[in-house]
DNA sequence: CTCACTGCAAACCTTTTGCAATAGA
DNA sequence: TCTATTGCAAAAGGTTTGCAGTGAG
């Protein structure tokens, strides 16, 4: 999904397209990361300073809804946001630098399945996150 | 680790005990889930109406940098205490009632590790939550 | 011309903290 | 006695919201 697919997406769900919401949506198509608010805000504000924290936060409960982007609470921080339109991935975080890799494996993903039905769930969503540091040498 | 235990625990790092944390420590004695803290305040208040919230924080706080409990924050919710003196488990939300199930798995764990090995990087923690709903009939 | 959207500031919610008073050891 | 701990209220930090003004369609 593009630029242009993500204006469509907000004009097909009769939503306006206005400055602010251009400029957000172009960041995040550009730098395709884990961003928070104000990493968005301050970066959106590099390019018309009127754009407000407020703004963004709608903005992003917008994409959210129409499944856009999907928000991450990692911890001890700030939500952070990522492009919804790749493949379901975990994540592993850096603890030093913040940093976020993506990964997945369906290994684990079918044991998660086997898990919830042997108590009687069925998984709606999950959450995997690694903590880790890297490791001197290989 | 019982009442018993909490409280050598703390008079052996030089902790006082007071009338207070006997009762939160008896509360999490007794009820061994996953409350929050406005949980414990409202219980510990039945115990002693002076017991004030900002207590309860310390008090989990002191617990959590001994070891004693853990803190878990779940999706769209206050943290979430539980004992600390168990083995290592993830866990399970019911997303209508709030319930949490434990579960573990040794073989999610290794391929978990593998897969940071693989990045080039070492646990140091990690958090796996599955959302999930009953299933009607099984 | 409408009403969705915006900026601003205030409100919210959970958690932490400064301070003076209290009370374990 | 001495200072760790407490209650209270205020602050903190991230996120949301009420409101009146603005501007996209």
């Amino acid at each position: 999904m593009h630029a242009k697919g993500y204006l469509d997406l907000m004009r097909r769900h009769g939503l306006r397209v206005t400055p602010q919401r251009r400029i957000i949506l172009q960041l995040l198509e550009e730098r395709r990361g884990h961003p928070d608010a104000t990493a968005i805000h301050r970066l959106a504000q590099e390019r018309d300073p009127r754009i407000s924290l407020a703004t963004v936060y709608r903005t992003m409960k917008v994409l959210e809804d129409l499944g856009a982007i999907q928000r991450h609470l990692f911890e001890g921080g700030p939500a952070r946001f990522e492009n919804a339109d790749t493949d379901h991935h975990d994540h592993l975080i850096d603890i030093d630098t913040g940093k976020v890799i993506e990964f997945s494996s369906s290994r684990i993903e079918k044991l998660q399945e086997e898990i919830a039905d042997r108590l009687g769930y069925e998984i709606v969503h999950h959450r995997l996150e690694l903590y880790g540091r890297k490791k001197r040498q290989e």
